[in-house]
DNA sequence: CTAGCTTCCTGATAGC
DNA sequence: TGCTATCAGGAAGCTA
């Protein structure tokens, strides 16, 4: 499931590829895709207008247009963006197609189709309210002890659920998750008013860091990436704990257990984290 | 405020 | 081989 570093790597390879081109038509196979406004609507509004700036916020990807409209995408489980030449043939899954004036198609698959559009002109923008309440950027410099704990530090909330709150941090899943409580040695069942000031420090040292390290070593070429058809963006075999439950633990050697929180799947390692 | 459940959806995998 | 059951999960919506 692409989570921030992800849906960063594909704004960074797809970025060149649509800015400042026109798209033409757009083809929807799967009008459940589009959330707003209906697919007729979205069509009609879309047409004709050029794309400015491929920006991210949290798991959201936004194409600004020129027309004062925003095309916001959210890739949830398993959506994927792909540019692609007009004769590359179709993926099974393929919802919407956009026809773009390089000549290039750029397309939306989506096994699971949790994910969708939302065109939206600058008030609505304003006022969405999958993007008006998400927290901070983990990069923001505004993320700090004092705010992770004054945001969080009375709650009796797991640390896991927290971190996997939108509106508390934007962007972090369930793999960034684990590995960045597997980083600051934090059990995920803690409750957050027993996470001391200290352990607040090292969290918000490490959002960023892992989220930085996910970046980083996601890092694709525009052919790596379209080779994989939009879904290999991913450097898995790093992951510490993720996915990896009943394996010894990279760092001392006892097996890593698995638990669910919030009704998620969560690895960590009962020696390394307290 | 919060925990816990359900919903959306398909494919991979396990068990018989 | 082929069937059914289970699980995976981001986020919203709901109840208690």
């Amino acid at each position: 499931m692409p989570e921030l570093p992800e849906v960063e790597t594909v704004r960074r390879v797809l970025q060149p590829q649509i800015q400042n081109y026109k798209i033409e038509e757009i083809i929807v196979l799967c009008p459940d895709v589009i959330k707003h406004p209906s697919a007729e609507a979205f069509c009609r509004a879309l047409r004709g207008a050029t794309v400015t700036e491929m920006t991210r916020r949290g798991k959201f990807l936004r194409l600004h247009l020129d027309s004062n409209a925003t095309l916001v995408l959210h890739l949830r489980m398993t959506g994927q963006l792909v540019v692609t030449p007009e004769s590359f043939p179709r993926e099974k899954h393929t919802h919407v197609v956009f026809k773009l004036s390089s000549g290039q198609e750029l397309r939306y698959i989506d096994v699971r189709r949790f994910g969708g559009f939302w065109l939206l002109d600058d008030e609505e923008s304003a006022s969405f309210p999958g993007m008006k309440k998400l927290g901070l950027e983990p990069f923001d410099p505004l993320l700090t002890a004092e705010y992770l704990s004054a945001r969080a530090g009375k709650s009796r909330r797991a640390i896991k659920d927290m971190l996997l709150d939108q509106a508390f941090i934007a962007g972090i899943g369930n793999i960034y998750a684990d590995e960045i409580l597997f980083y600051t040695g934090i059990h995920p069942q803690r409750m957050c008013r027993e996470i001391s000031r200290q352990e607040w420090t090292l969290l918000a040292e490490a959002i960023p860091y892992i989220m930085q390290w996910g970046i980083d070593t996601n890092s694709v070429t525009a052919e790596e990436y379209l080779r994989g058809m939009g879904k290999e963006y991913r450097n898995t075999p790093d992951l510490r704990v993720y996915g990896r439950a009943g394996n010894p633990c990279s760092n001392c050697g006892a097996l890593l257990l698995k638990v669910r929180i919030g009704g998620r799947g969560s690895c960590y390692c009962p020696a390394c984290q307290k």
